[in-house]
DNA sequence: AAATATTTGTACGTATGTATG
DNA sequence: GCATACATACGTACAAATATT
């Protein structure tokens, strides 16, 4: 999966679809670390800002968790809230 | 109310709390506008970014409303979803 | 109608701090 | 101590929607 630069989806959020789809399809299982900020911005070409907004989303939605200097962790599904309407 | 800067509390999360607070207090009312992103910029010296992660944390709590072009607005209380814990 | 100003939204790059390995 | 990784914060630029003149 790549991101569409010239379309009008932002990128973070096509960002946060793609890695959100990984998550729903189990090629990153729950409590499996995923990438690195540092990795996802660069496999991407994305900034760190984006990255960061990207992953924000997914943390709102109890998709992932981020352990501080450890990384980004997909989270268990019975922790996450329910989805409420409009997140694709 | 002003910002510690060498607090160990997050700007943009001190920004939010004030913000808050005002929307809290009924200075700011429902339906009215807040100032622009740029006044609050100005007003409390901070960077877009972190007004903009501030405002983040409200429209997340369904506190304020932005509108394209137009502003930021307070919501309806009714309108406003149940407050999750740790929002200070 | 048209140009300009205001205001929010997205995105880039960079720097530094803090926690973990 | 060093490397890795997440967190916060700055500044800047431009696009898009709206409001104003």
């Amino acid at each position: 999966m790549a991101l569409d630069f010239e379309g009008k989806e932002p990128l973070y959020r096509q960002l946060a679809s793609i890695l959100r789809g990984q998550i729903a399809s189990g090629q990153i299982p729950p409590g499996r670390r995923l990438p690195s900020k540092l990795s996802i911005r660069q496999e991407y070409g994305v900034s760190q800002n984006t990255t960061e907004r990207a992953l924000q989303l997914l943390r709102e939605e109890g998709l992932i968790e981020t352990s501080m200097g450890r990384g980004l962790f997909v989270t268990q599904p019975e922790d996450r809230p329910k989805p409420q309407a409009g997140q694709d």
